[in-house]
DNA sequence: TCAAAAGTGTTCGTTTTACACCCATGT
DNA sequence: ACATGGGTGTAAAACGAACACTTTTGA
């Protein structure tokens, strides 16, 4: 352990995941190991963006008692911030995280702890859905927490304004747009001014919002998501309108469906037709696509 | 202190300044103080950014003598790091940071000092000249390094490719246009691969590279740039040219003149005009304007 | 035959880039 | 007169948003 005599340093870990919420309720024995809050779908919704919790540890945090936190864990004697994260989500989650990891920022409000003076390196990371659905549930209870899906920002849509207001919204929190105010900066708002208030116990809600709108940059202009992320989640071949959905849902954000496309397939893209045709689902059948690297494993930490 | 068993916990900062490098050497006894590295302009050339640096202490870094790092202390026991930030600046330069600071992230490569494992917390911030001015030379050595100018942009675009590939470029390093290269990233180059090689002794360097893109950030859009860093250097009343000169030197790259001017100045814009004529330059006299803010003050610490 | 999803043509307004020329001043 | 820096007109190109219509499938 590496508490000094008045501080302890830990690392918290965001690790999202993308699944079909469809699919999800199929899969699983237990849903209550999925928290959709108030926005669970009615009806099939397609793609739903998730962030891996665990149940607050009853010995440390009495106070927090039923609430869910982010995995974390002490920073160790002779590890990097990096092999911390990894070991954590290993012994915590029993997760190998082999994608990109990313670190947030240091949260040090000396009350972010009841316990004490306790410095939080937040790192972030994406992972496959079926390397953490193995983990789900059982004793642990690890579980997720919905941060986005369309359902909720059509309903978000519906009680606020109209999503071009915004610079992305998830469940974890939003900015508006910079322009129509005289402020001429962004304005956010996080779960506390949020209708449905705070969802995960500590300061984990922040540390989501912000990973978030790290993960936000992985989509933006002629980025290639996967290689940012260490991964794609969408499987070798897949459809276009797979990675609209993925890219909307990340990004928190409509994007039109036929400009998405002409830029996503100009000049020096990322994607290669593979001239496989899938008529896995109705309408007209599409060309699947893959990714220009077979493998996107990663071997360095950083 | 706060120094545990195992690791120390630092704060590092890169505080930028800007000044005008005619006036400059006429304000200075010693010139020594200010360091330009081989990219000493010749002829006047305007402003110059420049970052704060001391002598590494001979006691603590036998090894780096004569190298000149960034100021930095240890973190205290009941402070935040945002506090320590701002009593690190009194008690190494004399400087009350009464401008915004943020946080630049953790370095923890564990060989990352010689002296041991010291976990470095960056901040960055950037201060008035006149601030600055006054600390400079004396017993501490307080003194600038350049950062960028207009000389040192023309001299790199000569001696590479022109500034239109980049993402932007300065003395610390510059990252290449994501679009060229079929790898769909930003590629960057630090000072390790640059002919200047390392400027700033530890892995300082690294520092302020990262500082200057969160600085860039700044200059982006829309945004306020005077807002965001809770300063503004160009003094009560100035003209758009020397906004202009301004943003170019932070941002390392070249803006048009007319279609800065008249996106500026398009609706919902920070600026007022003061209705007054400048004629103090040659040329045609021009109009002065202000911020619609008379005072930026930071109050709060984030 | 119809709904669903994909593919594509076209329009329109805005943003960005570029160039050009004129203006008002001090020297 | 002219160099200097400021102000502005205008045009082309690039980009983004929007809309509409066609295509191809399964039910």
């Amino acid at each position: 352990m590496t508490t000094d005599i008045f501080t302890s340093s830990a690392v918290d870990l965001v690790i999202f995941t993308v699944v079909d919420s469809d699919k999800l309720s199929k899969q699983l024995w237990d849903d209550s190991l999925v928290s959709f809050g108030p926005y669970r779908p009615k009806s099939p919704e397609g793609l739903s963006l998730f962030v891996v919790t665990l149940p607050a540890d009853e010995a440390l945090y009495p106070n927090l008692h039923g609430q869910r936190v982010l995995p974390g864990g002490y920073l160790g004697k002779d590890e990097t911030l990096a092999e911390a994260s990894r070991r954590i989500a290993k012994q915590r989650l029993g997760l190998s995280l082999n994608t990109k990891i990313r670190q947030l920022g240091t949260f040090d409000e000396p009350n972010r702890d009841p316990r004490g003076r306790v410095l939080s390196f937040a790192y972030w990371a994406m992972v496959d859905f079926v390397e953490i659905r193995k983990y789900l549930g059982g004793r642990d209870q690890i579980g997720l927490e919905l941060v986005n899906s369309h359902h909720y920002m059509n309903t978000f849509a519906k009680e606020n304004f109209p999503l071009y207001h915004y610079d992305g919204v998830c469940r974890f929190g939003n900015r508006t747009m910079p322009s129509p105010s005289a402020l001429r900066g962004h304005a956010k708002t996080l779960t506390d001014h949020l209708p449905g208030g705070r969802i995960l116990g500590l300061d984990h809600d922040q540390m989501v919002f912000y990973a978030w709108r790290a993960l936000r940059h992985a989509f933006t202009g002629k980025l290639d998501p996967f290689r940012f992320l260490g991964l794609n989640p969408l499987g070798l071949e897949f459809r276009i309108s797979e990675l609209h959905e993925f890219t909307e849902i990340c990004r928190g954000e409509t994007i039109q469906r036929d400009y998405f496309k002409r830029q996503l397939l100009k000049n020096e893209t990322y994607l290669l037709n593979t001239g496989k045709t899938d008529r896995s689902r109705p309408g007209k059948p599409t060309q699947l696509y893959k990714h220009i690297n077979d493998n996107l494993d990663v071997t360095d930490t950083e």
